[in-house]
DNA sequence: ACGTAAATAT
DNA sequence: AATATTTACG
């Protein structure tokens, strides 16, 4: 009766309940091939669905080959290789079924003995029918046992979820909370599946008796409260059950947590290294885009929606462009606010990261290095590290659940209710960075003069853009306008579902406010490309996302980022940069949405390369100046590691 | 309780 | 095939 079978899976659900007993999938074990049919026939018109088996081993083996396949065992004692006491230790350590014992004799010692090792019951040879028709008792018992276990060692909260039992419990629904499950042991899977009397396959139905956790899904969400909880307890102090705490989510677990952080941490570590090795590089590599995203594990950088890359033999070195990384400077007002602890920068942070469009950045920025970062704070995690794990997880973490992508049920809005800004201005002074702007300044970038050059323009659909223009290389000359247009429609067309809400309007600089970061590249006249690019995510961005946004930007378009602050030493710097800012006629750029721009490069074999390859340096060397900003701030080391930050820019400086 | 490594699931 | 998560273990 292989067709029952479909009943069992939701025997147990409180609808499927009807059924419940049919199809309930048994699998007997006995060596005396005589009993074993006989016991396979009265299973069988109790309406079971009945595999049988002659060798323990090779019930054991098909048990741990089809976990979820059945609801209970029933085994006999006595058997050659594997008695039924192993079995059935076996079975309990490992999947957690409900076993019945069948033996000849009614030695209390071998019933205590099936009692101690977990049989849920101990029926004497010959059985009786009516014996049978009620072993369904068991697997219900086992599951509510389960249920409450679960229950009290950890607040499941979907109560409902356990109720269906098999139904999978995370409710990505909301955000803010996964629920885990049941859980259940899993074990090793020997491959092979011998024979049997007679069936034994299943179909994949889920829920019998044994089943395992359902996986958690570390959404946007929960990982913010993740890195929120690290950063308040320190990389150092920050041990899974610390973090869970702190995390406070019903349902997450201790290893859930500690799993979790190991990825984190590994994330750092690869970051770090990658840092090094860039750093290395410094001077020399033309594609350390290319570099990275191989290297560093984090494939499709900046393209996560797409595949396509620039071929690195396409990279020739980038001469003309240049990177500003001018991070607030040591001296002005900005290290007043940078005097901000960093439980309020913390704040900010989880506040930003709670607004819909960092999270949506988070997710669709690509991770970068940050080397100093390990060796100027040994042990010392800078907040650019993990907001580059977290970036790193965007890139996976879209290919599970797209911010843009409705059809994943992750909606930006509701998923991310406005926050109230408790700290409001405090917010981007973080990193000293309040008030200031990143100002993107590259010659490659398009001229832009209209503040809502980004906006949406439906009309972009699906249709390639022309890209043909981003083969500015150096020379763009094209008309400003014309930019505008394709960037507008290229970071469109891969940006915004058609009918996500126009996030760009969200962002429109006139929007925004003040205090947070802003990208503004205006005309560049570095060069002799007269380009001009301007963005200002003003969202209150927190330097760490800032970075991120740098990043992209910064690599996809290539191009000195400059913060206002950077005006007081732009002279000792770069002449290069001297009025090239103007956040004014700077046009908004969405957060999050650079990576699009880099993927519809990327798509483009029109783009140049060379571009490429320096824009990779910029976001590199803009990295190191970040984060060596960070430190500093974080450190009140402002004046000290200035030089630091000296010798980077005087490095992007060489470049141009 | 931790952290790391192996096992699995996607 | 590469990752992300879950388990097993010391």
């Amino acid at each position: 009766m292989a067709e029952n079978q479909k009943g069992s899976s939701d025997f147990m659900d409180e609808d499927g309940g009807d059924r419940f007993p049919v199809g309930m999938r048994v699998l007997a074990v006995d060596d005396d091939r005589t009993c074993l049919k006989v016991l396979e026939n009265m299973l069988r018109s109790c309406q079971y669905h009945v595999t049988t088996t002659t060798n323990s081993i090779k019930a054991l083996e098909m048990l741990r080959m089809n976990r979820n396949k059945f609801d209970l065992v029933i085994s006999d004692v006595k058997m050659p290789d594997m008695d039924g006491f192993k079995l059935l230790e076996l079975v309990g350590l490992e999947m957690d079924l409900p076993v019945i014992m069948l033996s000849g004799h009614k030695d209390k010692e071998l019933v205590m003995k099936g009692v101690i090792h977990g049989a849920c019951d101990y029926l004497l040879k010959p059985v009786r029918i009516e014996e049978l028709q009620n072993i369904w008792q068991h697997v219900v018992r086992k599951k509510i046992d389960r249920k409450d276990h679960n229950k009290t060692s950890a607040s499941i909260e979907e109560t409902s979820n356990m109720a269906g039992e098999g139904s999978h419990g995370i409710g990505s629904e909301n955000n803010s909370d996964q629920i885990i499950k049941v859980d259940r042991k899993r074990k090793e899977q020997s491959e092979e599946r011998e024979e049997d009397d007679d069936d034994d396959n299943r179909a994949e139905d889920e829920e019998p008796s044994s089943q395992k956790k359902p996986r958690l899904v570390w959404d946007a969400e929960l990982h913010r409260k993740f890195v929120d909880a690290v950063n308040r307890l320190g990389l150092d102090n920050a041990v899974p059950k610390k973090i869970l705490d702190l995390m406070n989510v019903e349902g997450l677990t201790r290893e859930n947590v500690a799993s979790h952080l190991q990825k984190f941490r590994l994330g750092l570590r690869k970051a770090t290294q990658q840092g090094n090795q860039v750093a290395t590089a410094f001077g020399g590599v033309s594609d350390p885009y290319l570099q990275m995203g191989s290297a560093d594990g984090y494939r499709d950088f900046c393209t996560p929606y797409g595949s396509r890359r620039i071929s690195s033999t396409t990279l020739p070195s980038y001469a003309s462009g240049g990177i500003y990384c001018g991070l607030n400077s040591p001296s002005g007002s900005t290290i007043g606010g940078i005097g901000s602890s960093l439980a309020q920068w913390r704040q900010a942070q989880s506040q930003n990261t709670t607004n819909p469009i960092n999270l949506v950045r988070n997710y669709q920025l690509s991770m970068f290095s940050a080397n100093q970062s390990s060796s100027l704070l040994p042990g010392t995690p800078t907040s650019v590290d993990l907001n580059r794990f977290q970036q790193s997880n965007c890139t996976t973490g879209i290919r599970q659940v797209s911010p843009f992508d409705n059809s994943n049920g992750f909606t930006l809005p509701s998923a991310f209710p406005d926050h109230k800004p408790a700290i409001g201005k405090t917010n981007n002074s973080l990193f000293g960075l309040s008030s200031n702007h990143l100002l993107f300044q590259g010659n490659l970038v398009p001229p832009t003069h209209n503040s809502g050059a980004f906006r949406n323009h439906s009309s972009l659909g699906s249709s390639p853009v022309n890209t043909e223009t981003f083969d500015t290389g150096i020379s763009s000359s094209s008309n400003v306008s014309e930019y505008n247009e394709r960037w507008q429609s290229t970071a469109q067309l891969s940006n915004f579902p058609s009918n996500s809400l126009p996030l760009n309007e969200a962002f429109d600089s006139n929007q925004l406010p003040h205090n947070s970061v802003k990208f503004s590249s205006s005309t560049s006249h570095i060069g002799n490309s007269p380009a001009d690019f301007s963005s200002i995510s003003d969202n209150a961005v927190p330097l760490e996302d800032a970075l991120g946004e740098l990043n992209c930007q910064g690599g996809l378009l290539g191009n000195i980022i400059q913060q206002q602050r950077w005006e007081d030493h732009k002279q000792d710097y770069s002449e290069n940069m001297s009025n090239t800012f103007n956040s004014e006629n700077s046009l908004s750029f969405p957060n999050g949405h650079n990576s699009y721009l880099g993927h519809s490069l990327n798509q483009n074999n029109t783009v140049d390369a060379s571009l490429v390859g320096q824009m990779n340096d910029a976001r590199m060397k803009l990295n190191d100046a970040c984060i060596l900003q960070q430190m500093t701030s974080q450190e009140g080391l402002d004046q000290g590691n200035f030089a630091y930050l000296d010798d980077i820019i005087s490095e992007m400086n060489k470049q141009v």
